[in-house]
DNA sequence: GAGTTTGAAACT
DNA sequence: CAGTTTCAAACTC
């Protein structure tokens, strides 16, 4: 399983699924479309993750590049390089797809496991096979003819989509009709490579690639045959380069670049941004956008770079990994073309994935790397933006523990959890079933540790800023701990003397870039992982580290599930929990049905934690059995004409008339539908009790909202008077305002207070007007302090001179 | 905070 | 699938 599944698909929560996107072009699905909670469970070929394209239901075609002249080159695997090139390849060539068609083209290197499969694509040559798969681009990197021949001496025709290992799935949006020409030239023999697609010992990093919301148009694709041999091969890494002839692709260290075209509403001229990291540069290049320049791995030397609007994921990771990239673009554009060129720079046992956003013309860049050297875990990451909502992105790394990897969504209710198999190149050319190699044992890794599983929000960059303490200074701080449990905070500023060294990074730490363009982001490391850091006893944090451990990371940033916006979820934390009994290991507990690790909770005997993985992913397991869309969200898409939202399965309420918060219609702010099985419910549109409810509802939310605002803006005003006075006060007696608040002053203060409140109690004044002359009177006391501070401050200035 | 109510989850 | 039990949250006092 080197792909996200349509199935695994299913598993993602409604409110990533249902994007008008994903509506509008009518993905299919394929018929045995059921949740499969594990890879392991499921005998995926790929494992694919497209989300929503705002492409029409015609219109599957994909684009890898912009422009046929482009060069692109994968080099899969430092010992076998794998180039797309525009010339007529007898093994990949995609010519420009065809409006109507879908088609999915795969290859696998038998040896490294590399794999690139292209979809909705047309297939234009036979030894490959193209699947529809809708707004998908995968390619599967060709070890060598002989791969291919054995293929089809094993009947396989020449499509070889089986095979496992490292695996490269760029999903874009491209202008439908656009001629696409994908190809994928022979390589040479290389030894030591395997050249049977049977071949899956050698452990592979697994590269995934999701792009959410792209565009019908595409845009023709090029790729050019380049084979590359890196110093990666004689770490035995694997590198896949798909390079635009760009002045970056050039760069003879580049090991992987992959371009691509960000949809984009603006129309700027097409302008190359091509960041070198240490010598590998992700390029992003836009008609409409400005390219976007992503970094996935350095093998010693990483280095990241972000921009604004974009958000870097990364993971270090030793072993082979496995990278799911989930990438939406805003849907709402409008562009009438964009191509979209992903570059992906991967090398074997690096798995970072870069997520792209770009619900607005924001330049987005997105850079990881990873040291292949050093312990890296797989890491899945799914970057989900809806349309003008905000925008997801969660980081799984791989399950250390043998094939299962989580993906957790945290969230209110509805969460997503995917068991999928971190399998290698082992597995290629098998049906993923339970695969018991696991990277360790491909290739040892400090995975000791336990597996981490985190869910890293990604929403725009206030609400990062809002989360993340904000580095004051470029300077990198980094929070070391040993192995995968690591913590950073870094600004993720381009500059290459401030590049941090990303392989200290944990599994799934994303570097979101300031607001407004700044040169300085944030590495955001998952709030989950980093409870399970402070839960863990294992865990020491370096006292490096500029930031305090809890420095308001543990607050999880809340995906807008349920209606709910992503500021109302991100203000409003999952509540702890109180499980008795269940330990957490049952759906009992929100917690858990949440996907997530409990942390802060009342519960006894919790088992919801890495301390006791085993057994939470036997519960998760056990659970999924049961029900196979257990962990999914609760409140999808209705049917046609029927509310966005719903309950996917419905409420039972037989006492609460559906207006109480034990129906789990009403908790999530969502009238009954015709699923629910309620009685007596009064749940409805035309509800007068549910009006009546909700005004009193909102009526209350008005008022605890106008009472924040109120005591924060005078809290503001205080700090802010109290601020404007300090320098005058301190900058020549060094005394600080609240010196001048002496034992006297509070004496006098509080009689002025109670006076006003005698004033008003005299006057038969109601309680809120006694109130705000007492707070008058406070003020007025205040600027008199102040005054007199500054007074004092003049006077002091006067003796002085 | 203790006790009750409620409905989903789990079980049979 | 239906009925029952278990469970934890929601609710009431």
């Amino acid at each position: 399983m080197d792909v996200v599944s349509p199935e695994l698909n299913s598993l993602l929560p409604d409110e990533i699924m249902d994007t008008e996107a994903i509506e509008d072009v009518a993905q299919p699905q394929p018929a045995d479309d059921t949740s499969v909670p594990m890879e392991t469970d499921t005998p995926m070929a790929s494992e694919s993750l497209t989300l929503c394209s705002d492409a029409a239901p015609a219109d599957h075609t994909q684009a890898l590049t912009a422009s046929t002249d482009s060069t692109h080159s994968v080099t899969a695997g430092g010992q076998l390089p794998i180039s797309i090139s525009s010339a007529p390849s007898p093994l990949l060539t995609l010519k420009p797809a065809l409006a109507t068609s879908t088609t999915t083209t795969k290859t696998t290197d038998s040896v490294t496991g590399t794999s690139i499969t292209t979809s909705g694509l047309q297939k234009l040559t036979a030894p490959f096979t193209i699947s529809a798969a809708n707004h998908q681009i995968i390619l599967n990197k060709v070890a060598s003819s002989q791969a291919s021949e054995a293929a089809k001496s094993a009947g396989n025709a020449p499509q070889v989509i089986k095979h496992e290992g490292q695996k490269l799935l760029v999903t874009a949006i491209g202008k439908s009709g656009q001629p696409i020409v994908l190809q994928l030239p022979h390589t040479g023999n290389k030894p030591g490579i395997a050249q049977t697609s049977g071949d899956a010992k050698s452990p592979t990093p697994q590269f995934k690639v999701v792009t959410i919301g792209g565009r019908s148009e595409l845009k023709p694709v090029v790729g050019s045959v380049g084979n590359q041999l890196t110093t990666l091969q004689a770490q035995q890494l694997k590198t896949v380069q798909i390079a635009k002839k760009t002045p970056t692709s050039s760069a003879a260290p580049i090991k992987f670049i992959i371009t691509k075209t960000v949809n984009s509403k603006g129309l700027s001229p097409q302008t190359s941004v091509s960041p070198i990291i240490a010598g590998r540069v992700l390029t992003q290049n836009s008609q409409v956008m400005p390219p976007r320049t992503i970094t996935l791995s350095e093998p010693h030397n990483t280095t990241i770079q972000s921009l604004p609007g974009k958000k870097i994921a990364i993971s270090p990771l030793k072993t082979p990994s496995k990278v799911t990239v989930v990438s939406v673009a805003s849907p709402t554009s409008n562009a009438s073309q964009k191509s979209v060129a992903l570059p992906v720079n991967v090398a074997l046992g690096q798995q970072i994935l870069t997520v792209q956003q770009s619900t607005s013309g924001s330049p987005v860049k997105v850079a990881t790397s990873q040291t292949a050297a050093q312990g890296m875990k797989p890491v899945q990451s799914v970057a989900v933006g809806g349309m003008g909502g905000s925008q997801f992105k969660t980081i799984i790394p791989l399950a250390t523990q043998p094939n299962v990897q989580q993906i957790q969504v945290p969230g209110s209710r509805f969460h997503y959890v995917r068991l999928v198999t971190a399998t290698t190149a082992s597995s290629t050319g098998q049906p993923s079933g339970p695969s018991t190699s696991s990277l360790q044992t491909a290739k040892p890794m400090v995975v000791s540790t336990g597996a981490v599983r985190m869910s890293v929000p990604i929403v725009p960059a206030q609400t990062i800023k809002q989360v993340v303490p904000k580095p004051l200074t470029s300077a990198t701080q980094v929070v070391t701990t040993n192995q995968t449990q690591q913590r950073l905070i870094m600004p993720a500023t381009p500059l290459p003397q401030i590049q941090p060294n990303f392989t200290n990074l944990p599994p799934g730490t994303v570097l979101a870039p300031a607001p407004g363009g700044g040169n300085v982001g944030y590495a955001v490391v998952p709030a989950q992982y980093v409870t399970q850091l402070q839960q863990s006893p294992f865990v020491t944090l370096a006292s490096s580290s500029g930031f305090p451990p809890s420095t308001g990371i543990q607050t999880q940033a809340r995906l807008p599930l349920n209606g709910l916006s992503t500021a109302e979820s991100t203000s409003r934390p999952r509540k702890p929990c109180n499980c008795t009994k269940s330990q957490c290991l049952k759906l009992y507990c929100d917690c858990f049905a949440n996907g997530e690790f409990c942390n802060n909770c009342n519960c006894n005997n919790c088992f919801n934690n890495l301390e006791h993985e085993t057994e939470r992913l036997k519960a998760i397991k056990t659970c999924l059995d049961r029900n196979p869309e257990a962990f999914k969200p609760k409140i999808g898409k209705g049917k046609e004409g029927e509310s966005d939202r719903r309950h996917s399965k419905g409420c039972n309420c037989k006492r609460s008339g559906c207006l109480k918060n034990y129906c789990e219609c009403y908790e999530a702010k969502i009238m009954c539908s015709s699923i629910c099985k309620c009685i007596g419910c009064k749940n409805f549109e035309e509800s007068p009790e549910r009006k009546t409810l909700m005004h009193l509802a909102d009526a209350a939310e008005v008022r605890v909202q106008q009472q924040t605002a109120a005591k924060t803006k005078l809290s503001s005003q205080i700090s802010d008077l109290l601020m404007r006075t300090t320098p005058v006060i301190s900058s020549g007696s060094g005394r600080l305002p609240y010196t001048f608040v002496t034992k006297e002053v509070l004496e006098a203060t509080c009689e002025c207070l109670l006076e006003q409140a005698k004033k008003a109690e005299h006057a038969h004044q109601p309680q809120v007007e006694a109130e705000r002359m007492i707070l008058e009177e406070f003020g007025h006391c205040l600027m008199r302090i102040i005054s007199s501070a500054g007074k004092a401050k003049a006077d002091c200035a006067s003796i002085n001179c």
